[in-house]
DNA sequence: ATAAGCACGC
DNA sequence: GACGTACGTGCTTATA
């Protein structure tokens, strides 16, 4: 018999090894047959997993099933016959380092953050419910008021015919590729310039959104031992070596309306002694960019703690940072966040509805002002050419086969990939080191306080009221401290506490 | 079952 | 002149 951790962990090493990233260039790793959910948190035999494997398939994971099996039911630590297969293999790829200073660590913190779940106030839930049912409904019947025609409203197909060839809203209407109407934000938001149901289609879209996906189908995934909802975490899922979050997906629940925000008032702590602590990373991405690049300018922006967006649009608009307005800002804002993604003109145009001149010539004064970060773009374009992959600070590789095709398009993809993975993934990194010392510290000092839920650059705890005041800066010190960053540029998190996630956020 | 279109997060 | 912002999950509808 094993224990449940004891596979969990086991699952995911596996899934690690597994990975896109580390072993394998053509494909990638999913396995999630070990996950914590069909364990139903209690210890199960060996041989009853893997009959629950399911559809999993592919002629190398049978094989390691196989040593699984030979190994596990008499030992619990299979480790060691992994590492035996798999070191060699890390070794020839050379991303052991990290597997073994970043991905295996982190594995039993992953587990721990699994199986404690979050609680969800299912009563707040049904009752909001109903509210965006109503609401949804009163834009509907506008729209069909509108449109003197009822019809499905939430297909997009019969959506399209409506406004575009019943009511001929824009006569020069876009189409998908498969020859149907557009009918996404971007269209309706310019439509409702023209008509007003464009609005009540966008708040019905919204209402209808949040509830299937998010106020109706939380409640539906509480585990009934534990009367809370445990995510899965998949470290073999994304490329750039982020995690991944399902059944449910707890990295997209609703912030940016006010509407959408609510929904977190519904993730609270698990009795009226904790509350929720969440802290995360400030403008990491950026800090990242500028530190591997060494942008003189950007380092020293972020040195002196200024706000980098204005000091970006000072620079950009060669202005005093006193003189730059909200407007100034905002596109600076905006440029920089392309910048991380390799975003030309016709993007940040499109982004800031402006016109293309203005926006390559911000783009122009921008790669003028900031040498460094234009360097480090063509930088890792040409490593990407060279090796046929780019890496990150802990040695995670993404491979780039496409880097070098002829394909315009396709080239120009895998390019945008070489700035944005070493970025991304090197964040990744990042929280990853900072969740393996936070877990270990919280051990360590005998904290009852839990960490519960990883956004990318937040990490949420399910925290002992007494304890939070220790706890806050603990959280701080690890985060900020997990990896330092060259040129001297600092890393900066922030902390906040609350009854519920959005108070704590 | 699978694809398309859409929308939520960082 | 192409193409047009990185990485995900998951909903509903429509078609096979």
């Amino acid at each position: 018999m094993l224990k449940w951790y004891g596979c969990e962990i086991k699952g995911k090493i596996f899934d690690t090894l597994l990975a896109h990233s580390l072993i394998d260039p053509e494909g990638k790793g999913n396995m999630d047959w070990l996950s914590a959910k069909y364990l139903n948190y209690e210890p199960i035999h060996i041989e009853e997993l893997i009959g629950k494997k399911g559809k999993n398939q592919g002629n190398m994971r049978d094989v390691e099933l196989e040593k699984i099996k030979e190994y596990a039911v008499e030992d619990a630590d299979v480790t060691l016959q992994f590492k035996e297969i798999f070191i060699p293999k890390m070794q020839k790829c050379e991303v052991e380092k990290v597997f073994l200073e970043v991905e295996n660590p982190l594995v039993p913190v992953l587990t721990d953050m699994e199986y404690e779940g979050v609680r969800i106030d299912v009563d707040f839930l049904n009752e909001y419910s109903k509210v965006l049912e109503i609401e949804a409904r009163v834009q509907e019947e506008k729209v069909y008021e509108s449109a003197g025609i009822r019809f499905n409203l939430g297909s997009p197909k019969q959506l399209g015919e409506v406004l575009f060839e019943r009511l001929k809203l824009d006569p020069k209407a876009r189409k998908t590729k498969t020859g149907q109407y557009a009918t996404d934000e971007n269209v309706l938001r310019k439509l409702a310039v023209v008509h007003p149901v464009a609005d009540n289609i966008l708040a019905y879209r919204e209402y209808t959104k949040l509830r299937s996906t998010y106020v109706d189908a939380l409640p539906l995934l509480i585990n009934k031992k534990t009367g809370r909802v445990h995510t899965t975490y998949g470290q073999a899922a994304v490329v750039t070596g982020r995690l991944n979050s399902n059944n449910p997906n707890l990295q997209n629940i609703p912030i940016k309306t006010e509407r959408g925000r609510e929904i977190r008032k519904a993730f609270i702590p698990r009795d009226d002694k904790h509350v929720l602590v969440s802290a995360d990373y400030s403008q990491i991405e950026l800090r990242i960019v500028a530190a591997l690049s060494g942008d003189a300018v950007m380092c020293e922006a972020f040195r002196q703690s200024k706000d980098v967006h204005t000091a970006t649009a000072a620079k950009v608009y060669g202005v005093e940072e006193e003189a730059v307005t909200k407007e100034m800002r905002r596109k600076a804002k905006s440029v920089n966040f392309g910048i991380i993604y390799g975003q030309g003109a016709f993007g940040l145009a499109e982004n800031l509805g402006i016109s293309r001149t203005e926006a390559k010539t911000i783009i122009d004064n921008y790669k003028k002002e900031f040498e460094g970060i234009t360097r480090y773009m063509d930088d890792m374009i040409n490593y990407a050419r060279e090796h046929g992959y780019v890496q990150t600070v802990m040695g995670r590789k993404r491979w780039l086969r496409d880097i070098n095709s002829s394909n315009f398009t396709v080239r120009g993809y895998a390019e945008r990939n070489a700035i944005n993975s070493p970025i991304q993934g090197t964040a990744a990194d990042m929280i990853k080191l900072a969740m393996v010392k936070v877990h270990h510290a919280l051990k360590e000092k005998a904290f009852k306080s839990k960490m519960i839920l990883q956004v990318h650059d937040e990490l949420v705890f399910d925290a002992l009221q007494e304890e939070v005041e220790d706890l806050q800066p603990l959280i701080l010190d690890c985060m900020q401290s997990a990896m330092v960053l060259p040129n001297g540029v600092p890393v900066i998190a922030e902390v906040g506490t609350g009854i519920n996630w959005l108070e704590a956020h």
